[in-house]
DNA sequence: TTTGGTGCAAAATTTTTGCAGGCTA
DNA sequence: TAGCCTGCAAAAATTTTGCACCAAA
């Protein structure tokens, strides 16, 4: 689940940070399209639809301060753009299984994905490195069923 | 495996392109450096000590070339660099598998693994969506042994 | 000789920063 | 009211492009 309105309020006011329009809507973006990877242009295009007085650089700061809070994660898909979504709410302990991604390299499209299916991988990794892994990201490369059936 | 300067000449060749020494060069400095990670301005160095004549521009069309030609891989390890390295060297259907990458939060040093333990997860996208996964990118975060004995 | 490749500089992008003024607490 | 936050514009950083010249085949 990612945070709704309320617990962002909260978690800036714990923080001692203020509760800004901006902040709000930026995170509300992101909130409103949790598959849609938006970059930070589009995040400012969307929220300039509400309130075409935000500038870019606000949009920035806000993306960087949620990402600090954790509240949103950086996602790379290769295409140039870096891009941004909404992340799930958890504790410090469980928040580690961030979806992963299927990219088409047909037609660029993105399939989320969830899977715990690196847990063992993470296990033998610490044995065999010392490395204790708290994280980890996946990206898939392939074809979707569309494509493929172009292809063929 | 990765490419030696005769492939790379013989790949070259094939394609219609120019063998140049700053092709070689670029190719040779990420090959000098398989774990090193560079970034575009670290090969421009690189290659400068041997050659200060090169433009960085032409590291970058070379880069450009060689992720064209599979020959390296671009990677991006959060740190807000774009950083290339050598790639290994296979037929189509067997180059799928570049090693993945532990990263760890505490010192930010990159450690290297391969491991096929994906295919399975593979296997059950392609059942579950009809999404046929022909390569994958891991990373994962954590703390390597050295900072988890700070840490403690 | 021909064509593709290079270096340089300028342009285009993307992201960050400084500063004066505005808004939250 | 105090200080954080914002918008704007300028700066910085990264990557691409145009063009005349050079070099590989």
């Amino acid at each position: 689940m990612s945070v709704n309105r309320e617990q962002f309020e909260k978690i800036l006011r714990e923080k001692g940070l203020k509760i800004t329009t901006q902040r709000v809507l930026v995170l509300t973006a992101l909130s409103a399209c949790p598959d849609k990877h938006l970059t930070a242009e589009e995040i400012y295009e969307l929220v300039k639809v509400d309130y075409p007085e935000i500038g870019l650089a606000t949009v920035y700061r806000t993306i960087q301060l949620l990402l600090e809070l954790h509240l949103i994660d950086r996602i790379n898909l290769d295409d140039g753009y870096v891009r941004y979504e909404i992340g799930d709410l958890g504790e410090e302990e469980t928040r580690h299984h961030h979806h992963h991604h299927l990219i088409c390299l047909g037609c660029g499209s993105i399939l989320s994905f969830q899977d715990d299916l690196l847990e063992e991988l993470e296990g033998k990794i610490a044995e065999t490195t010392g490395f204790s892994v708290t994280d980890h990201e996946v990206k898939l490369y392939g074809y979707c069923e569309e494509c493929r059936r172009k292809i063929d």
